[in-house]
DNA sequence: CACAAAATCCCGCTTTAGGGGGTATTTTTT
DNA sequence: AAAAAATACCCCCTAAAGCGGGATTTTGTG
């Protein structure tokens, strides 16, 4: 695929502003070539084999079938296709559902043409381009999940106290009792080492933890 | 001008990727005529005033005579135009200087063209678009300058209290008293109408005084 | 299922931070 | 010169913070 003539690429996309611009911009450049557009998945799906596509810029928010359910059945028709995200949604349990389902890269809509274009240069190389701030919240939350030592609940009562939340507050917002939240707080201060809500904080903060 | 045939428009940006996609997209909308597109403003300055332009979507970070500096040569030139500003910039100083010297909008330049078209018309109309971001900037230092009952002192204590230190803590980080830490937060509490830390940081914030 | 990890809860103890109220002096700004 | 901001000190009291110990229940994963 690395040596094929030109690259081909398909676009599933309501807006019709958004796609025809991308599918404009991307076409004039060389050597991509838009194979087709869509407004929908349900659209997509009879066509897509016989576009044969390299890329698919693919939205989440579509009509019907999200982008998000419709990548594993594209990745199940065309399982070396490279998918990459558009989207306005930056949350990041959709970014992981996405990166988990196959999708080889991320942006948000606002992402200028020349930046697609790299990114689909790059996804044909192998890479996994993404906006800069998915690829920090992608980082965020694998920092979060593996490099934390502490809890979600540690994480999210130390969150609390850096609100400025005393015990008190903090037990009632969380129903459980100020005993409990103590406990969490001992806990904190043991495994970041430190002796005060305002080293805790720190620490938490320069660590990406909260 | 309300009533012409055609609303002229005239491009100055450096990045040819981005000036060609607007310039192509803006004129094949009814009724927008691109009439001319320059990459500097030196090249712009002799052509401007036979051009005509209605709108000028002018970029900040150009070679040469920056856009800032091109603004208020180009109402000398054009009195009557409105300059829609694209910048990568989202710097409070720089919006503010913009708006000052005249600018009728202002743009990041990811915004999707079809804001843009709509921000023309709106201009025409008398409007003063913005995106988002950029609204929530001026719309913030607006807030700090005038609707802040804070000092700056106040306001740096507010923020260190955020941070979890305590009133020692900011004393000596302060090089004051702790006894003038208490005055100052007496006095944040008293204008804030609050009673606690909670209290002060979540109004604060929610104000955008911190 | 069984084991470990996480989350929950409780007691006693000491220190100190936090908040209320009042007053006053020195800078800085206008 | 007057106003605003920053500085400093006094007394009082409560509740929060932090330290030490121990215990149970819930959740998750092999």
């Amino acid at each position: 695929m690395y040596n094929k003539a030109v690259t081909r690429i398909a676009i599933i996309e309501d807006d019709e502003t958004i796609r025809e611009g991308y599918a404009y911009l991307i076409d004039h450049t060389s050597p991509y070539q838009v194979v087709n557009t869509y407004a929908s998945f349900e659209t997509a799906k009879h066509q897509l084999a016989k576009d044969n596509p390299d890329v698919i810029l693919l939205d989440i928010q579509l009509p019907g079938v999200s982008g998000i359910d419709a990548l594993p059945l594209i990745k199940k028709m065309l399982p070396q296709v490279y998918v990459i995200i558009l989207t306005v949604f930056e949350v990041e349990k959709t970014i992981l559902d996405a990166l988990a389902n196959g999708a080889s890269g991320y942006f948000t809509k606002n992402t200028p043409s020349a930046k697609i274009i790299d990114a689909i240069k790059e996804v044909i190389m192998g890479g996994g381009p993404m906006s800069p701030n998915v690829a920090r919240t992608v980082i965020r939350s694998l920092q979060k999940n593996f490099d934390s030592p502490l809890t979600k609940r540690e994480a999210q009562i130390l969150d609390l106290i850096s609100k400025g939340k005393d015990r008190s507050q903090i037990a009632s917002e969380l129903f459980i009792e100020v005993e409990t939240v103590k406990t969490h707080v001992k806990n904190i201060y043991i495994k970041l080492n430190v002796n005060s809500k305002a080293d805790a904080i720190k620490i938490a903060k320069a660590n990406r933890l909260i």
